[in-house]
DNA sequence: CGTACAGGTCTA
DNA sequence: TATCTAGACCTGTACG
């Protein structure tokens, strides 16, 4: 496979061309505005695009139409590599590391090809590409771990082409919501007609005339002042409490929560042209799942998915995996029992079945328990029983909390380690870092509290981390089957990705595919659990549906 | 007046 | 029928 490196030179381009990864062959210099014809002519054989950060090349190649095959994303590989257990530090070490440590990815709504004064520009792209080559092929574990950058690398590229083709929204109909929950939208810095007279029946209820429900300590006060026993105002807390004003309260938390969250301002703001562009960032979670940035996209409230519409003609495929994440510590930890639990679509319902539990819910919370570290109630009374029927899944989540207890780092299946902890009171027989300040609350009980904790985010990393690679490699070939699939029509009329949420993905696609579409979405899960497990017989079936309007899936 | 944080609520 | 993992982002409020 050849790579190609790319590197910003002022108002030019370079592209040095590197057979199988060797020494450049041949130096081409273009202008800028060449670029992405050269990409395309490129394109028609393969070619590895290596550049510094996806976010900071491929909106601009996108926005003139260009579509990249794959790439190798230097700024997420670095940021893999240099907190990798399984990685020689050595190896990654130069002048820049700082530099490449500090990369930040680009964000902007102007679709602009390159940001002026960007801190990559004094990066050397290719000197970084050796290191990372180098530190790679010496790694114990290569395999898994160039698995692992090629997916992340290829999420880059599915990120950048999710936000430039964007979530159909029709802004219509969720002004409709709007206006029917809470009235018509009402001038800037007024309450709408909805709200105002919630809030009038609640200062009456609480005679209390200035009152300010938006006001958490304001409320805590005229909750209190009324006689009610609380010592916070939340949702949960409120609705356990009989007084006259309670219904409308809790009324105008949830319709002033829509408004706030997802409200006009909203629609201004991210919706534009019939769609909702948000940016995804991969690998912006520790864990490496994906962070997003605008718009809340990782939280779109499911009270405002109606106004996600497929455009005419077109259906939204959406897919999502059952239990995603105890079918993952089935396959890492090689627990048989488990995987034989997870045979069925429903996994919990499988350890019922096999007699480890009793009900449904006892595998549930007792799984939830195993991957969160919740020690108490119920959860934590099921421990026995699941370390006894499947002693590897559950040895391998206790062995991570034990080594975060103990201040070691943890790594994923593919190799991405967790973070090294911080501070120096909370494992004072540790290295103590130079600079920090005085021990503050350093008693028993606070280093304690900071070591479980330590363990609970060391437990859940192992398979929320693991859990993410398998999403990543889900995605990353089904965005290849997807463009198979789309055959030799355009962008426009092809199946794409619009959506990613974890374990739950959305392709628009024309209705005359959606039935492909939807084999391809099971191919690709199926490629991805053969990708991270081999030949360990671990499922991890789809619920599939085909709808018009993205509530309708669920 | 701008920034930082607390409290709350939505997601998987 | 509970306080356990990871986030984004809103308002109000305290602080400098």
């Amino acid at each position: 496979m050849n790579r190609v490196v790319l590197l910003r030179r002022g108002a030019a381009v370079e592209a040095r061309e590197c057979p199988d990864g060797g020494s450049p062959v041949e130096v081409t210099r273009l202008p800028v505005g060449q670029l992405a014809g050269f990409v395309r002519d490129r394109e028609t054989s393969p070619v590895r695009w290596v550049w510094d950060d996806t976010t900071r090349w491929y909106p601009g190649l996108l926005a003139a139409g260009v579509r990249v095959e794959r790439c190798w994303d230097l700024r997420l590989s670095h940021a893999v590599l240099r907190r990798s257990p399984v990685v020689d530090q050595a190896l990654l070490v130069g002048a820049e590391t700082q530099g490449w440590d500090a990369l930040q990815p680009v964000t902007a709504a102007d679709p602009a090809l390159f940001p002026l004064d960007d801190p990559a520009d004094r990066l050397d792209a290719a000197a970084e590409d050796v290191r990372q080559q180098a530190a790679l092929a010496a790694s114990p574990q290569r395999a898994r771990l160039g698995l692992l950058l090629a997916a992340e690398s290829s999420g880059a590229l599915v990120a950048a082409e999710m936000t430039s083709a964007g979530l159909p929204w029709r802004a219509d109909l969720h002004e409709r919501l709007l206006t029917e929950l809470l009235g018509p939208r009402p001038v800037a810095g007024r309450r709408p007609a909805v709200l105002e007279g919630l809030l009038t029946e609640i200062r009456g209820a609480f005679r209390d005339p200035g009152l300010n429900p938006d006001s958490p300590g304001g409320l805590l006060r005229a909750l209190q002042a009324a006689g009610l026993p609380v010592t916070d105002t939340r949702s949960w807390t409120l609705e356990q409490l009989e007084h006259p004003g309670m219904l409308a309260l809790l009324e105008y938390k949830r319709l002033s929560r829509l408004l706030q969250a997802n409200g006009w301002n909203w629609l201004d703001a991210w919706v534009r042209d019939g769609r909702f562009r948000s940016y995804f960032l991969p690998g912006g979670v520790v864990t490496g799942r994906w962070a997003s940035n605008g718009g809340g996209a990782l939280s779109v409230p499911v009270q405002v998915r109606p106004a996600a519409v497929a455009d005419d003609g077109w259906r939204f495929v959406v897919s999502d995996v059952a239990q995603l994440e105890p079918r993952v510590l089935a396959g890492m930890s090689g627990d048989v029992a488990m995987a034989e639990a997870a045979r069925s679509t429903d996994l919990y319902q499988g350890m019922v079945a096999s007699g480890a539990v009793a009900t449904r819910a006892d595998a549930k919370l007792g799984m939830l328990g195993a991957m969160y570290g919740g020690t108490r109630g119920e959860s934590g009374r099921m421990m026995p029983r699941l370390t006894r029927r499947y002693p590897r899944a559950i040895g391998l989540v206790e062995e991570a909390a034990r080594a975060g207890e103990r201040g070691e780092v943890v790594h994923t299946l593919l190799g991405r380690g967790s973070p090294a902890p911080t501070g120096p009171w909370a494992w004072p027989e540790g290295p103590v870092e130079l600079g920090e300040p005085p021990e503050q609350g350093g008693s028993t009980e606070e280093r304690d509290r900071r070591r479980r904790a330590r363990g609970r985010f060391t437990r859940n990393f192992v398979v929320q981390g693991t859990g993410a690679e398998w999403a990543l490699c889900w995605l990353a070939d089904l965005r290849n089957r997807l463009w198979r699939l789309g055959g030799s029509g355009t962008a426009a009329e092809r199946p794409h990705l619009v959506f990613f949420l974890h374990d739950e993905v959305l392709v628009h696609t024309p209705e005359h595919l959606a039935a492909d579409v939807e084999d391809t979405v099971r191919r690709a899960a199926a490629e991805a659990g053969r990708l991270l497990f081999g030949s360990f017989p671990i499922d991890f079936p789809l619920d599939v549906a085909v709808v018009a309007s993205w509530a309708d899936a669920d």
